[in-house]
This record gives structure tokens, sequence and C-alpha cells, in this order.
DNA sequence: TTGAAAGCGATACCAT
DNA sequence: ATGGTATCGCTTTCAA
């Protein structure tokens, strides 16, 4: 393959008859130009196809135009909506996206920002993971002058510049939203008690539940992988010994569709017992989902999203003003959750 | 935020008592370096934490280590993963991906491709889209030398490099196993006639029945949008005018999910005639997913798998060897899919 | 309004 | 085995 000869201000200057300085001002829309020059300059570029190289613009001292982003896993739903929002966002402020998978590991992290930062980015995100090299990390950045921004599912770092879901709001906007259609036995299934978000979630049933003077049972509420399988059992256990229970809150859409037929095989099963009953009183369903809305399942179900697009939106606005003016005060942005209601 | 003084290889071999140059050699790994002397710029590197700065590196004409990826939608279960597997190989060569989402636009997708390359990008990688522009694209690209890589869901660019799904093999394993199980009548399901997927992985199926001495019926294959709802209905349908069917196989998993509720339905009404019959009977399900193996639906349906990561992987291997040794030969690389019986 | 020249950080050739 | 230095493409004073 022949490569032609890279086109630089030089060759342009040269084809429009003026300095390379003045390319660079054209380019830059500095400095005062006459609109002749201007012509001209604009004219060699688009006949010579020049394409300014960023990694020197860079180095002078410039902006890269270009924003790091460290995600945990990309293949999980919730991230992948959040980086397709940061990436579409940045794109409109003629920004870019690094992207690396950082996992959940902490050494990898620091190599991953490590080399995020030799290549000369603006500034780096952090989603999900790397909690606990925090610390490390902000050194890194700061000493390089580079602002840090975290997006999070859950609330783990308090005095850093931050933007997460509102899980507690989100929880209490779906609650409310039962008790509203009548139901005053809300259990809760899926998530292992060690998540934050769960903790979080679980937060804001209880608080409305109380808040409506209903009972907060703890065995009403169900540790469970995010397995149908696993979901649909364990929702028909829960019913079989609680058949008061009149509406199941889930964790998320695994577990909402794997309650969901463990409901329909309950139905169909008939004639046991308990088990018909609850299907006959048609137990209601809700769920939070990671999903964007158009992906959401088509079930009988109630949902709550967390609207990880716009988190990716939001981290790109509150970038550009870390970059530009770099008010030094961490902050916290917290996205609300919507509610799609049972069609 | 103070900046503290970026730190260069002048200030490493300061401290070391040596030459940029030697400081250099030790990075790079050539020239002859006495033990001595390279313990003490190692030494000085790991005081100072230097990191060596790319956009220098790659400006004195050195690689960039960024392979840039132009991807039509981050969002798709297909596309992520594949990304995420890519970005997992390229981060296993010390290299980085660059995103950009182009979607299906032309224009814009000249400008994403002129912006990576003014980032100084080792090479491109086109994931779905851009297939009008195609040959602009490729001079641009051919223009800087820049290795250009395809990878795409169907194989409309017959001679570049590519690397895609083999779309016709995943229907003739699914078919095949579908007649092994002691189905005659296999109908299709799903997706729009103006895919190229879709008109390719009908080609599979047809064969395989023809094959087998099957009748391929064109009243058997249903178009339909990718919604469970329309799926439901559609192979009521579809089952209620050919009451012989005895398998579905489903363009997509959205689509497997309808139509199996569609099954569920129609059992659970029962005594409508012809609506009962198919249930007692068993229709079986297969169809083709986007999503890794790991989350499946847990539904009763054989699975074929389009190994998006895996592509992700062979994509990292390609660019590599384009990188190094442009072996111009554009080249056709199928990635086969998978089976997963249904359990 | 425009041009000349220094310098960003790293590399590689040519000396020593 | 090391050191000096021109160079990559661009920005930015300082002069003209």
């Amino acid at each position: 393959m022949t490569v032609a000869k890279k086109i630089t201000i030089n060759d342009v200057a040269l084809a429009a008859g003026v300095s390379v300085s003045t390319v660079s001002l054209v380019l830059s829309g500095k400095g005062r130009i006459s609109h002749a020059t201007g012509e001209r300059v604009n004219d060699a570029i688009e006949k010579l196809g020049f394409v300014r190289n960023r990694q020197a613009v860079s180095l002078r001292g410039g902006q890269s135009g270009v924003i790091g982003l460290m995600v945990r896993d990309l293949s999980s739903p919730f991230y992948a909506e959040l980086t397709a929002g940061l990436s579409e966002a940045l794109e409109a402020q003629d920004r870019m996206l690094f992207l690396t998978q950082c996992g959940g590991d902490g050494a990898r992290s620091e190599r991953c920002l490590s080399t995020l930062l030799s290549q000369g980015v603006d500034g780096v995100i952090i989603a999900g993971g790397a909690a606990d090299t925090g610390a490390t990390l902000r050194e890194l950045a700061a000493a390089r002058g580079v602002p840090l921004l975290y997006a999070s599912r859950a609330s783990y770092l308090d005095d850093a510049d931050i933007i997460r879901p509102d899980n507690m709001q989100a929880a209490q906007l779906v609650t409310e939203h039962l008790i509203r259609r009548g139901h005053q036995r809300i259990a809760w299934l899926g998530g292992r008690s060690s998540s934050l978000t769960r903790a979080e979630r679980l937060g804001g049933y209880c608080a409305t539940l109380l808040q409506y003077g209903l009972p907060f049972n703890s065995d009403w509420v169900i540790e469970c992988e995010s397995s149908q399988k696993q979901a649909a059992e364990a929702i028909g256990t829960l019913l079989r010994r609680n058949p008061t229970i009149s509406a199941v809150l889930c964790h998320n859409n695994t577990i909402a569709m794997g309650a969901w037929f463990g409901l329909m095989r309950g139905g169909r099963q008939g004639g046991e017992g308990g088990m018909e009953s609850y299907y006959d009183r048609q137990v209601a369903l809700a769920a939070f989902a990671d999903v964007p809305e158009a992906a959401l399942d088509d079930l009988p179900v109630t949902w709550v999203t967390t609207p990880a697009r716009e988190i990716g939106h939001t981290l790109a606005g509150r970038m550009l003003q870390r970059i530009n003016d770099d008010e030094g005060a961490p902050r916290q942005q917290i996205i609300p959750a919507r509610l799609v209601p049972q069609r």
C-alpha cells in the first residue's frame, strides 16, 4: 500500500501562499485574519484534504479532544447504554471517547488510567468498579491536572465528583405506585445482600411502606440469583408461605421474567391448594430494569428504569464544565428513575 | 487544582545522570545498554512516576497504540459484546480502543473516520453500517496508510478485509438439529425481508430443508417486527392456518419470547378448536440469539448464538497482523455459530 | 494583518 | 555503550 505523504499546515501554507502561523490562526479562528486570506487558506485546506494532527496540537499544550472512559464491563446493558449516551453527547461536542475495560481489578485500573493519561486525555470517567483504589487513581489524575469523574450505580464515594442513579427514589416511586394501586402487602424478590444498589433500593421500599403505615416484613425480602429458574422457584415458595402477598417487586428484569414464569406455572398447575389461589388473585409484578425503555420485555409488569443513557449525557456535560473551568468542589448529581406503568 | 509539572524523559535523564537518548533506548529496549545504566534509569522512572507521552512518540512517527472503532450503535447487545471482546483483546496487546458511534449515516461516517485519523490511530475497524460510503472511507484510510477492517453481520462487502458471522451455517446448524429431532415441517418467524442477515439465514434454512427432502413452503416464512406482541400474534395465526407445522425457527430472541408467549396463550385459552391442538402437540421453538450464551433467556428453546465476543477477539488479532506486516490481500474470516440445545 | 522562530516530548541518526 | 541534536506538526509570542 502506497502511503501518500501526509498533508501538514506547511503544505497548506505553501499552497495558499501564506505562512504556517496564518494557517494556524485560521484553523483556530483566533487572531484577526482578513477575509480574503481566510478564503484562500480554506480553499487550500479543502483542495489538499488536510486534516489537523491532534497529537501535535495536544503536544503543544492544547486539548486533545479525547475523554477517557474506564468501564467495568461493556457487555452489561447498563454500562453499554451509558457508554452509548456518553459517546453520543461527546461527539456532539466534537470530542471522542477512549475506551478501556478495567474490570473490578485495582492494579488493572491503575494501568488503565496510566495508559489514558499517556495518551493525553482531557479528562477521565470511571464507570463502576475501581472503588477500592479510588485514592491512588485520584492522585494519579490530580498530578496530571486531569479532571476525574465517577459514574456509579450506588453511592460508595462521598467525596468525589459523581453522577449516579437515584436508587432510593426509584424504589419509592414504584412502591408508592403499587400502594396507590391498592396493594398493601408487597414483597421483594432478587439480588444479593452484598449489593449496594439493592441496599439503597430496599431502603426506599422500606421507607415508603412505613410511610404509608404498611407492614415491612423481613421474611418478604428474598435473596435470589439473577436466574429465571431460581426466581420462578423462589416466588413460588414465597407465595405458598405467605398467601396474603399481593405484589412482588423484582430486583431486575431477569428476576421479573422468572417470577412471571413462576406465576404462570403456578396458575397453570392449578388444583394444588395455595398454588392456584395466587394466580387467580393476579399477583402484581413490578421490577427495576437495566435496559432502555424501548427494550423492556413485553410482560405484565410495571417497570422502573434507570436512565443509563441520560447518565451518559450528564457525564458529558459535567466533564465539559470540569475541563473548561475547573470548579474543584466535588459534586453529586443524582439522576431520577422513571416509571413505566404496566400496559 | 495544582498541576504538578509533567515528568519528561529530560527529567528522568537528569535524575539518572544520563542523556535523553539513553533514556529513550532503555524505554524502547533497543540499543545495547549496560545493566548498571539500565537500573539507574529505571529507578529514576519509578521514583519520578514518569509515564511516556504517546502523542510525542506517535508524532515522531511511532505507533500510537490506538485502534479506532466505528460502531453503528453500541447499545445493541451484539455490538456491545463485540466491542467488549475487541477491547479485551486489544488491551492484552497493550493497545487501546478509540470509540465512535457513526450510526448508519454516510457523511457522519466520513467525519468519524477523519477524526480517528487526526488522532493518529494505527488502524480502523468499522463494525456494521457505513456500507454505502465504503469506497470513500477506504480511500481516506488508504491515503493515510491506515489499515481498515470491517466487521459485519452480513457479507455486503466482498472485496474488503472483513470478519463476520456465518449466518448460513448458523441456520443450517439449527435446521439440521430440528430435523434430527424428528421435525419435518419447520416454519420461520421474524425479521424484515430487507435484512441481509435474515436473507443469509433463510438461505441456510431453505438449503437444509431441501437437502433433507423436506418441503420448503414460502407461506411458512413470516415477516414480523421484533416485538413480543406481534410475534405472539403471528405465531398464533401461522399455526392456526398451518396446523401441521411442528417447529418454528425465530429470527431473534425477542421473537422467540413472543412466540413462546403466543404458544402459552394458545395452550391456555384451550377449547378453541385449532388453538389448543398445537399447544398439546408441543410445537418446538428454536431461535437465533444476539446475546452471549450466559445471557440467554431461560426458555424451552434451542438457541443458535453468534459469538460476538469471539468476533471481537478475531478482529484484534487480524488488526495486529495488518499493522505489523500489511499483507494487502483482503481476506474474509467467517466465524461459525454455536448451538445451545434446549435444556 | 501577517511572518519568523522557539518549543511541546520523544526518537534515531551520527558521533564519540 | 552513551551523548548531542535535528525532527515530527502545530501553537504562540514577538516583530514587522
